[in-house]
DNA sequence: AGGTAATCCTACTGGCGAGTAGGTAGCGCG
DNA sequence: CGCGCTACCTACTCGCCAGTAGGATTACCT
């Protein structure tokens, strides 16, 4: 599905480093995912980038500091674009929608940016464990804020910190773990699966054996887009999910 | 911290080999942990045990052997220690929540093999993977079993297993993650976090930010007291749940 | 053109670690 | 006792891979 092969016959072509680089950049990410890191070899991350050994070292130094480079650069892609995709001036129950949403949008457009981050940096522990701590801290922290927002949480007057924390936490394994599940089962679309997290989060199992759904506002949600005009990069593309995915799922109160 | 004492000089006394072999799993386990699958060697995994290489493969074949191996017992001691500790004869909730306690409380008194199932197999792509994957299977399998028993899903009379099999991986996830949480944040006991996450499936953020809390049904207040010794028969050691004081106790033995 | 600096290469070193060959020590048993 | 068996060892081989030395090509500027 990826489609680095330069094929590596002879001589590369010359490029501006910043180029190399970025190339370089995504065959290692390329390479993390599918490996991870250990296994991987900076051979094969060169072959990948259609470039020999010694650029990799030149451009981007050690094979830990390009893991942590990697980590560095996928979490801050997948932070913003979920960030973006919050509805900030929403009440809590449909930011927190809009930033499943998002999340699973990601997810499922940038597999290998998920493999490396969840997978692969969670497992080494060296300074990436940091970089990728720093990553869940800044999710955590977006979730948790959201709780602290949204109404106090009854029973923590005082130590508002730790609980919220603490379910943000599980809120978000939550999320990577049936991004997970839903790798394995790609048939269903990224809205479906959003929801479904949404259902369990907000109503609770409670509620939902009791048949008690939850559902999105019907009102059209405004295609968020990139406002700033200076931002020549293109936008890291999510996959475009919208209401009608959501109507997609069983109908929720016909039962049979 | 782990005092795996044998210190090695000269040569070790000899021993039958079932004991050994058991010497070397716990070995084994310590070592994969703390390092990982790649970056552990059999060189050290020798050392810890207090005996010479040659045995490791003699006793328990290649490297990858005995991953597999260890995590394949360590993922048998967790099942069955969560599986003992549910109390099926109650309703859901019930249920739900003792099998949150004795999955935390497993935990928290078997850190190494926490580590070992959950980091290190999930980011190894060999026939690890499948051992690891044989377990969380088994957890999801309880747990949706648990969901679909208690009152079927209300939306989902027809694609119920995915439905089901989704949630469950949400809520295994979110335990995993939450049980991460709790290792960088030990202060608080096992009941509490156990409690928080129970409140989190059961009640949803909709009802914890509208003050609603989950009560287990003969006490108040979950996190305030938890003293009840209904503990029946632990085959594996499980920390006791109430929070009088765990914050670091002596690791796991394996003894005879 | 010719200089020069960035880009890129082939071909090595050095170490680490999985796995093994081939031998030594304790224990039981006739 | 000596025969054998099992537990146990030291001391290698051998491949893989991170990292480098030193040289060959361009692109670009004057």
């Amino acid at each position: 599905m990826h489609a680095e092969q330069p094929v590596r016959t002879g001589r590369a072509k010359r490029l501006p480093r910043a180029v190399r680089e970025r190339q370089i950049m995504d065959a290692a990410v390329d390479v993390f995912s599918r490996l991870g890191f250990h296994a991987a070899s900076m051979d094969e991350i060169s072959e990948v980038a259609g470039i020999s050994k010694p650029m990799l070292y030149a451009y981007l130094g050690s094979k830990e500091e390009l893991f942590a480079t990697c980590i560095r650069r996928e979490s801050t892609r997948m932070i913003e674009a979920i960030a973006n995709g919050v509805e900030t001036d929403q009440p809590a129950d449909v930011q927190l929608w809009s930033g499943l949403r998002a999340f699973f949008g990601f997810v499922g457009g940038n597999r290998p940016s998920w493999q490396v981050l969840h997978r692969q940096a969670s497992s080494q522990g060296g300074p990436f464990a940091q970089e990728l701590a720093d990553m869940r801290g800044r999710a955590i922290s977006l979730v948790a804020a959201l709780l602290v927002h949204s109404g106090d949480l009854p029973d923590v007057p005082r130590a508002g910190d730790k609980e919220a924390e603490s379910l943000a936490a599980a809120l978000v394994g939550a999320g990577e773990s049936l991004a997970d599940w839903w790798l394995d089962n790609p048939e269903e679309p990224a809205g479906v699966v959003a929801a479904r997290l949404m259902n369990l989060v907000w109503m609770g199992f409670g509620d939902l054996v009791a048949g008690n759904v939850w559902h999105p506002p019907s009102r059209r949600a405004p295609e968020s887009s990139d406002q700033s005009p200076d931002h020549t990069e293109p936008p890291d593309q999510v996959e475009p999910l919208d209401e009608a995915e959501f109507q997609h799922q069983p109908e929720s109160e016909h039962r049979s």
